[in-house]
DNA sequence: AAATTACCGTTGCATGTGCAACAGAACAGC
DNA sequence: GCTGTTCTGTTGCACATGCAACGGTAATTT
């Protein structure tokens, strides 16, 4: 099974849907079940739990599923959220509103992502706005049931495992600051390039952005990023159209990103 | 008592040491042992205990405590850390360094400061060093003993505490990223001092940072920022001498930071 | 197939800011 | 006192990049 968390950029954009439709026949209901126990295993919030454990304990916390369209609003931001939730199938996008209005984009994530536990319990509002990409079905959890505890040893392990899931995100978030201390967008450009091979494996690679999202991402302006790159092209550093990338010359784009 | 946590910034450079040589004779080394307990539990990591819980807490968990001299490392960029530290008095900072070798100041702490929490138990290596900037008293609590639960509610409390304290700082270097998101240089300068002023309470206040350190913590240069506090200063704005600060047009910086 | 929208590359221009170098002030040590 | 070091302000210069505008291509809708 193809899980993802708290990848900050992801370049898998094609996610093989274990179901469709959500909306089924109670014994397909039952095997879907089975499914999000098994996927929900694997998640940092409930990695080291036994299926029963983990079904005894969605059930206490009052765990609930539900199914959102593409380009629903999940979480709005400057809203409260009282959940975390667990992304059983389909793709989520969270964004911030820059001051100016214009959105910026934070993280994407697929099957197993956790989102909204970075809020602390404190009933602070979030940031971000937490948005469908693709139709999902989603597991929420409410905050307080999750870090209550109920004296349980799977209780106990969920709370080490949030904070695992926390400090992860955690840096993941410095790792954005270290793209954003690079001087020059060229450096940014090459970091950022050669994190995504990195995270696909192979030097052919999409990324889950537009150029003017990626623009917004790495804080610089569209039309200048689109002459970097297509400078960088010339010098057959790499190949690029539109959101597909190929890097052709790793060294030199090591020592650009410093 | 005056408690200082997560603070990314600190303006306040005068401690009030409680104690000036941590070494006494036994008398005053339960009182200090008492001033502690009180200090900790002010602290975001141990807050909503009785001090007999907590007393009980930090022997079962190991805790010990530890003096360092001004300038001595207690946590080295690169090497495991294993424990969470809580500042009992004195000062420390947290620096990362850049890939070109330059030191980039990340964090500094005072009396309840809580670090070390962020790496999730996962043996990750520290991303930071950890000095001190001043003599200073610290609590270090091996990181293992502090997750593994040992089912009293004392500890159930403190997982939740840790909880809120990573998220706090993940919210701390989330209003760094919103600094560096700013596209000008005079709207970093203005936001940033305008945070600074909210922390101190007052329009005339002093920052942790040498001219040069501000520089690498706004992602600037350092002579481009000494012309820009000049612009601003000739234009009314504030007034500023080296780590002096005095800001005279809040509407106007307001407006400048976006 | 036509129309509408979104996305992308290109280019000219203005300027903010990095860079390097220098000098004076503050500070520490002797 | 003197000396060396650190911190700070200043300035000239080059250039990377933000900005605005335009046209072309791909994607989507009707």
């Amino acid at each position: 099974m193809h899980v993802q968390q708290n990848s900050e950029f992801d370049s898998c954009l094609s996610i093989p849907f274990s179901r469709s439709c959500p909306r089924q026949p109670a014994r397909s209901l039952n095997r879907t079940m089975q499914n999000d126990l098994t996927l929900l295993q694997s998640t940092s919030l409930f990695s080291g739990l036994s299926q029963e454990d983990l079904a005894g304990l969605l059930a206490r916390m009052g765990a609930v599923h539900r199914s959102y369209n593409r380009g629903v609003v999940l979480v709005q931001a400057g809203s409260p959220n009282h959940s975390v939730g667990i992304i059983l199938s389909g793709r989520i996008e969270a964004v911030r509103l820059a001051p100016d209005g214009s959105p910026l984009p934070i993280t994407q994530m697929g099957p197993g992502g956790v989102f909204g536990d970075v809020l602390g319990g404190s009933s602070l509002c979030s940031p971000v706005t937490v948005t469908a990409c693709t139709p999902c079905d989603v597991m929420l959890i409410p905050y307080q049931r999750l870090l209550c505890p109920d004296g349980s040893a799977a209780q106990q392990q969920v709370l080490q495992n949030l904070v695992r899931t926390i400090s992860d995100k955690y840096f993941l978030l410095a790792r954005r600051v270290d793209l954003l201390l690079l001087r020059t967008l060229r450096a940014k450009v090459s970091a950022y390039l050669l994190s995504e091979a990195d995270r696909a494996g192979q030097l052919t690679f999409r990324i889950p952005f537009t150029r003017a999202q990626l623009a917004r991402y790495l804080n610089c302006d569209r039309s200048a990023l689109s002459r970097e790159l297509g400078r960088m092209q010339r010098e057959g550093l790499l190949d690029t159209y539109r959101s597909s990338f190929k890097l052709r010359d790793l060294d030199a784009l090591r020592k650009l990103s410093q």
